[in-house]
DNA sequence: CCACATGTGGATATCAAATATCCGCTTACC
DNA sequence: GGTAAGCGGATATTTGATATCCACATGTGG
């Protein structure tokens, strides 16, 4: 948490480069407001999805509907505040797990991280599968999870254990598909998907006679 | 508002096989407009989902709204008429791949045809995604499939080719998995739900040497 | 301590989109 | 030909989110 982070993140969620920063500094008690109103954001969306609303933020931030809209115009700009640190999160998950040795169980490990993440995250969950919400931020952090996971794949073909066929590409659609679990009525509080990436991940190791796969 | 409706008149699930007692004949041209919404509903649901509104599906008929809603009272009742037909229809390929030898390959066989109906078919995935959409006809049929696939997996289990601990209970989560990936913008043309179809069916193998599946 | 720029609250106007009704007119049926 | 049954589709109603506005409160610098 250092104060260079602090500032960024203020013009970043003003919409505004450093260059122009003829940003004049907040009043202290309105900088605070900003910073419950991005904790709130964080805790609504997760719980409720991207659906909730603007007002629902700031009740549950303790404040009024007009002090929301002057920070953030609109629900876009808080979401895009909000996920873009979320996604750092996930793109810093996959920066470490690039050098682990044994590639195809790194993957593993960070897509498992990745998912429980999401898992208590419904606004997440909906930013991936629905590609409403865009920005710098988010686009920059999404192509850091990329890069990451070409070097996990390539390293995991490279040893042998990978299936044939299988790319980056694949990972999109299997985030998607857990996601679809987990959006499925549950009946305890268990975790389901953790049983699917399983298999999946056993359907994605290279066995001997297996079928080739159909094309993405 | 209370009920001075003639009690057959209201008769709205006439989808329904047995009831028709009581009701008078419609008159030939209503008949035929009764088919002409179901088969348009068939078509607007299958093409834009349920959110397809009557006035939509009316549009699609060549009929005026009025003439949709005295026919069926709301969008619910004719999207349970339109899929209790759909999933019968359904119900009757479990049924076939029930005796066939091989048991796994006959459950595979059957997830493949009916998945690629439900990737034409944006209603129907919709359907079984939120069970939003109930009645008798609906739950009969989805009844008569999980008892079919039920009998296929034991007979595969028997054959020990099914790993341990799967059952019927992983089925709707594996089409909801399928179903996420056809809501997937597609680039192309292309149909890569097969892909992950063959990815999951392979682990759903018993394979030497496997690991015990987390709980459902 | 004051003056005033800055910030706040939340009632409410606006907008959008689907649903379902109503009733004058048309059509089938006997 | 008379009458009940059916039809069309403009439109009232409902629902809910979004965003604004301005009287009032509060921090800040002199």
């Amino acid at each position: 948490m250092s104060g260079d982070r602090e500032a960024g993140e203020a013009d970043a969620a003003r919409g505004t480069t450093s260059a122009a920063s003829t940003a004049r500094p907040l009043r202290r008690d309105a900088e605070l407001n900003r910073r419950r109103i991005l904790q709130a954001g964080r805790e609504v969306f997760a719980a409720r999805g991207l659906q909730a609303t603007l007002n629902d933020v700031a009740h549950h931030a303790g404040l009024g509907v007009g002090t929301v809209y002057r920070k953030f115009p609109d629900k876009q700009a808080l979401a895009e505040a909000v996920f873009g640190e979320e996604l750092e999160e996930i793109a810093a998950m996959a920066g470490e797990a690039r050098d682990t040795n044994d590639a195809f169980g790194a993957l593993a490990d960070f897509l498992e991280k990745a998912l429980a993440r999401a898992a208590h995250n419904r606004g997440l969950r909906e930013l991936m599968r629905q590609g409403t919400v865009e920005g710098a931020g988010l686009t920059r952090a999404r192509q850091a999870i990329t890069a990451h996971c070409e070097h996990l794949l390539a390293r995991a073909r490279t040893e042998g254990v990978l299936r044939d066929g299988v790319t980056e590409a694949d990972l999109a659609p299997i985030a998607a598909m857990m996601d679809a679990v987990m959006a499925l009525p549950a009946e305890q509080p268990s975790q389901p998907w953790r049983r699917y990436l399983v298999i999946v991940l056993d359907g994605l190791r290279a066995q001997p006679g297996q079928a080739e796969l159909p094309g993405l």
